[in-house]
DNA sequence: CATATCTTTCAGCAATCGTTGAAACAAGGG
DNA sequence: CCCTTGTTTCAACGATTGCTGAAAGATATG
């Protein structure tokens, strides 16, 4: 019982044009989230189990991806926090399995949905905490702090409304796609 | 001529409400900004001119961050080439000013349709690449390559016209709000 | 052309982030 | 209850990124 690939199905080819491609695919989607702002081994790690027929083992990935298994651990901990991977367990079996989500639309709203909607709302509250302050100024003895004031106020209530806006265009794009088939 | 106000026209107050106002404002949108993969100091500087009335000079800009003059120039240079600021030179005077962008849907929607419009034409471009091997999989002797083959490349094609979808999306988007008034 | 003022570039340090390897932990099976 | 197998946590290290201060590059002025 040593060797990667073991009893319960046959293993692919253990190198070859598709493990070639998983890596292309994997790599492209790591650098995709990266751009967004999460970590590249999410993205790899998503995109293996996609690209699976069955969901792995955590051996299993971490060969095709060239980790650790403390760095896949920590990966797949972050991808089910987004439920982006769930957890099988097979009957007689001992170790855990692993499985993409494959509703991509459905997925990545759910993450714009509460991520960037997380995001937002702290902004939101930031800028009102901000327009508080600048508004203290208004009744300042100096007329040119008023002015400042004034004008800073102004744009404050900008960045607020900005904020509140993406926010509802969020929950419009998320509610909208959210009764949906097919991911 | 040495302190950080000078001639052209009477600073703000050096510290006060409207500062703090100012920081907490800048802080909360650099914090978004490195959400999104930007770097923290383009939200923090393009703020800060987004609240001040007039253009600001790099001097003023660095005492209100608390950042080297370095910096600014390298965070304005990132600005720039987004179209988040622009440059503005008072007739007279020999130092230059810079003024925020102020139609801040126009312009978020501008980066959105260059940067990750290129993200995802690269990705896609990686996928079919991807597609392609697998493909060449879908003729090898052992019947289980053919399979798993077969499986790849249905999952790559999805993930082909997810990518393309959300291109699509994008323009969508962009082209609507492209013509439109305020920002 | 020399000088003064302002801007950009960049080498080097600082801080942050990513990753491993090993230890701690969990869950059966003898 | 101990041993085996599998998973998670985490300290330490390495890589990457961010920032400064100083030097080089511009540009106007005398």
């Amino acid at each position: 019982m040593s060797g990667p690939g073991n009893a319960a199905a046959p293993l692919g080819p253990p190198t070859s044009a598709l493990r070639r491609a998983e890596g292309r695919a994997a790599d492209a989607v790591g650098a995709l989230l990266v751009l967004w702002g999460f970590k590249r081994q999410m993205g790899r790690v998503w995109t293996v189990l996609y690209l699976s027929e069955r969901p792995l083992t955590a051996a299993e990935a971490c060969e095709r991806l060239s980790i650790s298994t403390g760095l896949l651990s920590m990966t797949l901990a972050d991808l089910r926090s987004w439920g982006a991977v769930r957890t099988v367990t097979v009957p007689g079996e001992r170790r855990e399995r692993y499985q993409a989500e494959v509703q991509v639309w459905r997925m990545v709203l759910r993450v714009l949905g509460s991520r960037e909607r997380g995001a937002l709302d702290e902004a939101v509250r930031a800028f009102e905490g901000a327009l508080e302050e600048a508004r203290a100024s208004l009744v300042d003895p100096d007329p040119a702090v008023r002015a400042a004031a004034r004008f800073r106020a102004e744009r404050l209530a900008r960045l607020v409304a900005h904020a509140r806006g993406a926010v509802g265009l969020l929950r419009i794009l998320t509610e909208a796609i959210a009764g949906r088939r097919r991911g």
